[in-house]
DNA sequence: TTTAATTTTTAGCCTATCCTAATTATTTAT
DNA sequence: ATAAATAATTAGGATAGGCTAAAAATTAAA
C-alpha cells in the first residue's frame, strides 16, 4: 500500500499540522524529519499524487481525508506497540520509541486488532497519549500544562509534550510519571520555575519542565 | 547494521545450504527468492565484501560463521513472532508466515530477549520448526517422514517439510497437527499412498502428503 | 574432445529516496 | 514599492536493489 517512508511523512505531517494553521511548511517537515527541504518537496508531490495531502506549491500541505486516516492508523500502531513494550515486555517507557517506530510499519490489519484485544484496548500508551480506535477516533482532551497552574492549585500528571529519552529519563529520576500528584507550592515570577510537593516532598522544576508537562486540574485536594 | 534484504538472502542461504551440499547456485537462490540470478550475483558480492558469505564465482555461496550466526538470529526472530502470533494473538498457523517474515527484520536486542521470556523460552514454532536459542544454538533433530514408516509403525508428529499455506490448510481440515498420532495400517506399494489411523478414524494420504510429514516413530501405540 | 546447452556474470537501465547547488517565489524591511 | 532576506522548488547526482540482454564460464552431450 504505501512505503515506510510515506508512512513517515503523513505521521510528521499528522503531528505537525496541530501545531501550525494553515499548511505545515517544508521547512517545518525537513527539520522534523531531518532529511533536506529538497527531498520533502519531492515526496509532498508524490504524496499529492496519491491523494493523502492537499498541496499548493509553496504554502505548505495538510492531510486529505484519507491521508489522516492513514496517520492515524499508524499513531494507533505505534501507540499500542508502545503500551505492549512497556507493559509486557518490561522496557522503560524511555526505550520504547525507536522499536516502535519500526513496529508501527508492519502491514498485516489483523495484527493490530488482536494486539488492541490481547492488550484490553487501552486507550492511552504509556507517555498518556491517547491510542486513536479500530476506526480512527482519537479522544480529543484538552491539555493544560503544568505551567499554567497558580499556587495552591492541586493536579495530577497526564501526559507529556516532549517524549523524548532525555526528559523522560529526567522524569523518571525525579520520580514523576503518569498520574503523579502535584501540588504547587510557590511560582517564581523572575524565571518561571515552580515549585511543587510529590509525594510529601518538594521539588523545584524549571520552566522548561513544566512546559512540558501535561496535568488535570484537580477541585480538592 | 544490515538492510532487510540482506538477511533475506542470508536467511534464504541458510534454509538452501542444508539441502545442497557444496555451495547454494546462484539458480536456486533467485528461484527461491523469487528474483532474477543477475541480482542474486550483485548481492553476493556484496555479502562476500561484507564476510558474511564465501562466495566463489560460478561456483556457489556457503554462509561465514558470522553469516551463520546472524542468520539464526533471524530465523529465531521469525520462529518466535510465529509462536507468539499463534499462541497469543489467535493467528492460525497458516496466517503467520507473511507477518512473521516482516516482524524477523525488527532491529532490537532487547526486544528479542523480552519476547522469548514473556513466551516462556518456547523451543518449536507452531509448525514444529525449533528455535535457535540466545546463542545461536538449534537442536538439530534427526527428522523422519511419515512416508518412511511401515506397516503397523506407531508415530507422533513433529513437523512439516512444507510449511506453505495450502498444505497447512490441508492439514487442518484432515484435523492432522503438531503431536497428532498416527497408526500405520497399509502402504499402497503402486502410487506410496499410505491408509493411516487418527483417532479412531482410518484416512488415505497421498505421497507428496506423507512425504512433507516429519515423525517420531513410538515403539509402543 | 569438441560442440551444444545451461548457468552465471557483466553491462547498462529503472525506481525510490536521499543529497547539493542553482533558481525562483514569497516575505520582510527599508 | 522595491530591494534584501528567506523559503521552496527544480535540476542533476548518488546509492540500494531490482530488471533485461549480451557475454563468458561451466557442464553435458555427441
Amino acid at each position: 500500500m504505501f512505503t515506510t517512508s510515506e508512512e513517515n511523512y503523513l505521521k510528521a505531517i499528522f503531528h505537525l499540522q496541530t501545531e501550525m494553521e494553515g499548511g505545515v511548511s517544508t521547512s517545518r517537515l525537513s527539520e522534523f524529519m531531518e532529511t533536506k527541504a529538497a527531498s520533502v518537496t519531492e515526496m509532498l508531490k508524490k504524496l499529492a499524487d496519491k491523494l493523502l495531502v492537499h498541496y499548493r506549491k509553496y504554502y505548505g500541505v495538510n492531510l486529505t481525508e484519507t491521508g489522516e486516516k492513514h496517520a492515524l492508523l499508524i499513531v494507533r500502531k505505534h501507540r499500542l506497540w508502545e503500551y505492549f513494550l512497556v507493559e509486557r515486555l518490561n522496557f522503560n517507557w524511555d526505550e520504547v520509541h525507536d522499536v516502535a517506530e519500526q513496529l508501527e510499519h508492519i502491514k498485516s490489519p489483523k495484527l493490530v486488532e488482536e494486539l488492541d484485544r490481547f492488550l484490553g484496548h487501552p486507550t492511552h500508551d504509556p507517555h498518556g497519549d491517547p491510542i486513536p480506535d479500530a476506526k480512527g477516533n482519537l479522544p480529543q482532551t484538552a491539555r493544560v500544562k503544568l505551567s499554567q497552574l497558580q499556587e495552591g492549585d492541586f493536579a495530577v500528571c497526564k501526559g507529556f509534550a516532549d517524549t523524548s529519552s532525555p526528559f523522560l529519563q529526567y522524569l523518571a529520576k525525579q520520580r514523576i510519571g503518569l498520574n503523579t500528584r502535584f501540588e504547587i507550592l510557590a511560582l517564581e515570577s523572575f524565571d518561571g520555575s515552580m515549585t511543587v510537593r510529590i509525594d510529601r516532598e518538594e521539588k523545584l522544576l524549571s520552566k522548561m519542565v513544566t512546559e512540558n508537562i501535561y496535568v488535570e486540574i484537580l477541585n480538592e485536594p
